[in-house]
DNA sequence: ATTCTGACA
DNA sequence: TGTCAGGA
């Protein structure tokens, strides 16, 4: 597919495809008339890119993020100190993530307080 | 019609 | 990140 579809797919501006590209997080195929062409696991990538982003991974750590992913599914070139490596990364990421979401969780009942607090105030 | 790169009231 | 220009 093409950073059009892409992006449309994706729910993220062609725009913001194209940065990805530049920056190398996500790199493109190039068609014979040098357009961007993505492919499924391209597609897979940029979901998870578009789930990092809203917890405010920055471009380095989401590229951390991608190779520890694909090093995990990795067929398997790989010796015990690099799993073990690999298991602690992935255990740091849990850690990682969760600690996101609970400052996620505590800005929503900071939404809902704040709700609470106008409802009186409005007609 | 779609994408490409580079630039920025 | 959006948008415009000037090409392909």
């Amino acid at each position: 597919m093409t950073v059009g579809e892409m992006a449309e797919r994706v729910n993220l501006s062609h725009r913001t495809v194209r940065y990805y590209d530049d920056e190398g997080l996500l790199p493109a195929r190039r068609s014979p008339g040098n357009y961007r062409l993505y492919g499924q696991d391209a597609l897979a990538k940029m979901l998870t890119i578009r789930r990092l982003k809203p917890l405010g991974f920055t471009l380095d750590e989401m590229r951390e993020v991608l190779a520890l992913l694909d090093a995990v599914a990795a067929p398997g070139a790989a010796d015990d100190a690099g799993r073990a490596e690999r298991l602690e990364q992935l255990v740091a990421l849990e850690a990682d993530v969760r600690q996101r979401r609970d400052k996620l969780v505590e800005q929503l009942a900071g939404a809902d307080d704040l709700l609470a607090s106008l409802r009186p105030l409005l007609p």
